[in-house]
DNA sequence: CTAGTGCACTGGTCGGACCAGTAGGCTACG
DNA sequence: CGTAGCCTACTGGTCCGACCAGTGCACTAG
């Protein structure tokens, strides 16, 4: 015969049918950011669920940073913009809990990097070029003032790059690596003996980079920022694993 | 003059200092996979904090995909080994609410792929390379008995690549974005109706692919792999952004 | 008209209670 | 003696009621 055939049931609990329920609203579209949710009190009648089920739920939707909670506001939660915060946060978990090495990081960087600036040269504006040369403008006269800005600015010269690759995944997660890789090195970066030299030859480097944006030679840029990055990134890196890194290299 | 400097408090919730203090057992390896937590009741004994506020760490932390807890487990809560859900999710998250298109997520794939093979071709063992090929005749035979198994052994490839670069990171990405790509294009990738030739087409490309990877010519391999996704994907994408897909081929 | 004060809410935390489920020990039966 | 079955002592999931410290707003007193 074979009767009906049925399927395995998964227990699911009420919280998660709040987050379900919620998260479709944010993610379709019906609840925009800076909107308002009702209260918890309110959202206990909607769900008819009791507090401690709605405000589980919203620890989790917290978690996932699609929603903010203030003590004494008088509105509910609020329903944020997206930001890579809760990317960023899975990903450093994943940095820790996975073992990713620093080269692993970095290698990924390059990879990133060097594919945003190859983009960048082919689909950028003349604004975008122009906000990349003023970066490292800025990070020229931070290396004169001491050097304590520059690190700001390369951000800022890697950020246009990123913005200008048209591509808002890889912006974000140049963005998210970045300062994965900045916080696993940030004690060390302060006190490298020869860190004027390697500011001004990373300067260099971004000169270089420019103006082969500026031809629209993105292979070249390409290369030029893998190198770049080799250069600054390798010293922090066990001498073992650089050879991954020069694998990206001609 | 000038008394002590105060810096600004941030109101800090009970329930967060929680999240910290486990979150640092887990990651600082105190607390490994398998392993359990204590019970709720204990938690909050050894916390000094109620049931409440136990759960609502416990939930952030499973959001997050260190812990899972289980009703009726007479242990607690079980540590998770490390696994990229987590990432999928806020990813998945992000592709929705930031608004990421399918071009994107697809060049972004063109990029990660084929930085993969690029490395590949230098650091492959043989066995791996074997698995790429034994994945590829896979392929072939799927088509054959009809092409349902035809994606599962597209995705074996190109896993067997991601591993075969030696970054963990790079591994992970590839594998997460594939699945949000899959997803989106689930629908329509069935009654394609060129699909069968589309499938011989990409064997061919996987085949001169792994031609490269053995002579070590991995631009080559680089260079194809960006091809033959942009091949396979573009029909996909609407006309408009193929441009952007195509700034990634020479 | 403005400055100040309540008040009515909010979210954060607590304690206690009940339920369904699980595992492991215990018992009673074969 | 071995095992099948029950029983109990836990677990997590959910609910309820309560209190507190904040916040914004309306109202009031100057």
């Amino acid at each position: 015969m074979g009767g009906p055939r049925f399927e395995p049931v998964r227990a699911v609990r009420a919280y998660e049918r709040v987050v379900e329920q919620i998260e479709e609203a944010i993610e379709g579209g019906t609840l925009c950011p800076g909107q308002r949710l009702p209260s918890e009190r309110e959202l206990m009648v909607q769900f008819s669920v009791s507090r401690s089920t709605v405000r589980e739920a919203l620890r989790v939707l917290q978690a996932r940073g699609l929603v903010r909670s203030r003590p004494g506001d008088p509105n509910g939660a609020e329903v944020l913009p997206f930001s890579p915060a809760a990317l960023h946060k899975s990903m450093t978990t994943l940095a820790r809990v996975a073992e990713l090495s620093l080269a692993e990081l970095v290698q990924f960087r390059m990879v990133l990097d060097s594919s945003a600036i190859l983009l960048a040269a082919r689909l950028r504006t003349d604004e975008q070029l122009a906000e990349m040369g003023v970066a490292v403008t800025r990070m020229r006269a931070a290396v004169e003032a001491g050097g304590d800005d520059f690190g700001a600015c390369d951000v800022a010269f890697h950020d246009a790059v990123a913005r200008a690759s048209g591509n808002k995944l890889i912006q974000i997660c140049t963005d998210v690596v970045r300062s994965i890789v900045l916080d696993l090195i940030s004690e060390k970066i302060a006190d490298a003996a020869d860190g004027e030299a390697l500011m001004r030859q990373s300067i260099r480097h971004h000169e270089e980079v420019i103006a082969a944006v500026r031809t629209g030679d993105g292979p070249l840029a390409a290369r030029l920022t893998r190198q770049s990055m080799y250069d600054y990134y390798a010293g922090y890196v066990p001498p073992a694993e650089r050879a991954a890194l020069r694998a990206l290299l001609e």
